[in-house]
DNA sequence: AAATTAGTCTCATATATTGAAACTAAGTCT
DNA sequence: AGACTTAGTTTCAATATATGAGACTAATTT
């Protein structure tokens, strides 16, 4: 279940422990680390000992309990700033969130998962930087299927193997096979569609951004719900979204992306 | 100068290395990693892997340059959303910013470093969203000097000892004598102001956020440029920036915090 | 008061990390 | 071209570090 634990050594056992605690949202006791922990007791408690010693998690004397720490947002700071096509991206995300009046998304792969590095919603601007940093799987969103469509044959093989194929709506793809079909598709028409797969309600269209080369670097959608669109009506956004797609583009090649 | 190296362990010296990187805010090589370093080669080189490995860098092998990964911004997500005082103080926050029509921040301490979980700019509610985790030195900032004024004696001691106390402008203290001296009359009165200590131009009035049986959670600002307000105006935000803290304490003791 | 559970510590052992040195690859200079 | 310098990578024996069974303590529960 912890991917980071696979690989021997120490920093990678640390991290193991970091993402239970990051995975439950809560404050965890040492107790419920070490039952989701595949390492033995004494093991478990060094490291997260380790981990409150570097500031990463935060232990809790009278409760007994662990949390994230602050220098996570600190490190994650630096990593959005240099690492993640947010800034790069912003201004294009922006005039077009202007534009369609809809929720507009930006995204990057990590590992298999959809990572939105960016968001911006038509209505309340604020809620936008609450979610910044989630995490939604690749085979059930608009975004996740335009980046697989192009991330390249053997990346995509190992890339589909990783997804759980749960059925969070009747509409989600619940094997590789089917999903792959579409990918298909969507390589020829530059576009993928979120159509209920993910939460129902919720549909989208995205675009992929990739370099001159075609090397893919994230995912750009325009998100709404069924009451307000459909599939069809939201096909009017295809030349606008490409278009913004392209800029952002050009703007990460003249950035030595 | 690279604290998390200090303590030995495996996890503290990969974490220096990804402090390095984190610093720089730029693509780096593995030479430039290794100069700042102060271990050897092949060690800092094992290091690098091993962090790529675990995706909290990327190495990009055209350029053969180091990046922070992406995952550094899942994880701070979730430390975001459960250890930060932000998702709590969020709406008291904004109708502070709202009331007042300046910047108003919210911040907490870590390691004697004064980290901003949210800030709401009055023109541009954008700009805020990629502040979010900035650093600033405690000594010279409004919300740092609440902070430690209000810290107890114990952590005080080791914090101002922390503090590097470089002059960024006139106004700046250079000293812990002089920095205790206004620590205490803060304590005193309760609100801290940064008379233009961290950067000319720029003026806050801060006041510390608390729990019932007095220890400290964070702060709170709203910060302003001496073309709009001078000292003495602000002081008229003495009671709304109180109660706005008050506001927090409470809701935060509600959320068992 | 006995029994259970949670959390912490010890220490011999196994393992992973270490870093000097050697090596390769890629530039620079003569 | 060939010699020289610099950046990046690998090897391997010595060493330091992490490991985890078990013992111990503290706090709950019965």
């Amino acid at each position: 279940m912890n991917k980071a634990a696979e690989a021997g050594g120490t920093v990678g056992k640390a991290l193991s422990v970091l993402d239970i605690v990051a995975q439950h949202g809560k404050p965890l006791k040492f107790n419920e680390i070490l039952e989701e922990s595949d390492y033995p007791k004494p093991t478990v408690f060094r490291l997260a000992q380790t981990l409150v010693n570097q500031n990463l998690l935060n232990f809790n004397k009278e409760a007994g309990t662990y949390t994230l720490g602050v220098r996570l947002i600190t490190l994650a700071h630096a990593a959005w700033k240099t690492a993640s096509l947010a800034p790069i991206a912003r201004q294009h995300v922006l005039d077009l969130a202007q534009n369609v009046k809809e929720a507009v998304h930006l995204a990057q792969l990590d590992n298999g998962q959809v990572i939105f590095v960016d968001k911006i919603l038509s209505t309340n601007q604020y809620e936008t930087l609450a979610r910044i940093g989630q995490v939604a799987p690749a085979y059930c969103t608009g975004v996740g299927k335009a980046m697989l469509a192009f991330i390249g044959s053997k990346r995509l093989e190992i890339t589909l193997k990783q997804q759980s194929y749960h059925a969070y709506t009747d509409n989600t793809h619940t094997s590789p096979e089917t999903l792959y079909v579409e990918l298909k598709e969507i390589q020829k028409s530059g576009i993928a569609f979120d159509r209920e797969e993910h939460e129902t309600g919720i549909i989208s269209i995205a675009a992929p951004i990739c370099t001159e080369d075609g090397t893919l670097i994230g995912a750009l959608s325009i998100a709404t719900s069924t009451s307000r669109h459909d599939i069809k009506s939201l096909k009017m956004f295809k030349s606008i979204i490409e278009k913004t797609a392209q800029k952002i583009s050009t703007d990460a090649a003249a950035w030595q992306f």
